[in-house]
DNA sequence: TCCCTTATTGGCCCAAGGTCCAATACCCAC
DNA sequence: GTGGGTATTGGACCTTGGGCCAATAAGGGA
């Protein structure tokens, strides 16, 4: 399965600039899509589109960090340089604070933009394959019965199968098989494996 | 072992600065050392000294980021709160991105001082514990020989005692003496523990 | 009601891990 | 050259892990 090519998204409420942004972009040889506003962005976005959000700090209705705020209350990972022309040092900062890669100012150097826009695809394309990744572990955890899911914390913090046994209340044989079973669906064939996945998982001790 | 109890730092070279900020802090029950040059900063700070570091932007001979650069390339990672009466945001920007805690622009709110320096001191602990865990834990991996160290790498990446014996060139049994020892120099008592700490210490996969 | 999933257990057997004792060999430093 | 650390190996023996086959039992749904 192909991952489509990442897009920039730009978002500014003044259509002159967005225009020139949109120009710039696409001469880089870029996937341009343009907003002009942050309401019709949030509305319209697929957060499974990767690229990233070039994103205007003033803008009339809902400004920018008030976008990225919801765009983070969204579950939307997507990352966001910040463009402004009249911006100030603490929206700069509270902007970088939650997670924004980069905060220009306007007039904007075409270089640094296309720099930062590089940048934060490349980004992008690195937590999705992160992501993608604890999305498959995440699955493999979910298809655990209940109890397959308790005999694997107690491997994972490296119980011994009669403790896990004497801890569940049952024997050490049947342990074992929900022990295997538990391999078995997480695809691993060895114990390391499994504390590497569980690891990632956040899964911690018993 | 007690932990010194936190230091805030402060370094600016408008010694009235230097003087109201040091008041304000102490007046917060804040242990407090004052700077009046970076210079004199760089060479008197002792890394494992807990705390937080409150940094004037522009000052003469070394600014803040430069200072910032410094700090790092010195490998101390002590949590800086920016200050800066005429700052601007790439600055602000690049201080960030350095992983600097905050940047505050004169004339500073109290509160506001306050609570950063809160905060720097508190990610500063929690800094702290964690470096000091990743330091026991490189202290036994030196410990191991280097064909034990070796050896860790298979067992933590799941291999079975003669696969790790056919890769090096050797017998199960010679492995299994090496893993022992391994275990016991790293003091855990399962293979699971032993993932964790290697995941930890950044080891990866044979 | 019948089927499926989940949880449980037993027996049998083999593979893998781990320890104790003992021994050989190499290299380096005192 | 003698002692210590490192690497290696053998044998004996015990513990753990894990697979195969079979079986029971409770709870939910079709």
């Amino acid at each position: 399965m192909m991952t489509p090519s990442p897009t920039v998204f730009i978002v500014d409420d003044d259509s002159a600039v967005l225009k020139s942004l949109a120009r710039l972009l696409r001469s880089a040889r870029l996937n341009v899509m343009a907003f002009g506003s942050p309401q019709e962005f949030l509305e319209r976005h697929d957060p499974r589109a990767p690229g990233c959000l070039v994103l205007d700090l003033a803008m009339p209705g809902l400004n920018g960090l008030e976008l990225q705020a919801a765009l983070t209350v969204k579950g939307s990972a997507i990352p966001i340089i910040f463009l402004t022309g009249h911006g100030n040092i603490p929206a700069s900062v509270q902007a970088m604070k939650r997670g924004a890669l980069d905060f220009l100012t306007k007039p904007v150097n075409d270089d640094d933009l296309l720099k930062a826009v590089q940048a934060a695809i490349e980004q992008d394309r690195l937590a999705r394959i992160a992501r993608a990744e604890l999305e498959d572990i995440q699955a493999r955890l979910d298809s655990l019965t209940p109890r397959e899911r308790e005999v694997l914390t107690h491997v994972v913090s490296g119980q011994l199968n009669k403790q896990t046994a004497a801890d569940l209340g049952t024997v050490e044989k049947t342990i074992k098989v929900h022990r295997g079973r538990v391999m078995e669906k997480m695809k691993v064939h060895s114990v390391a494996e499994l504390v590497h996945l569980a690891e990632r998982a956040g899964i911690r001790a018993a």
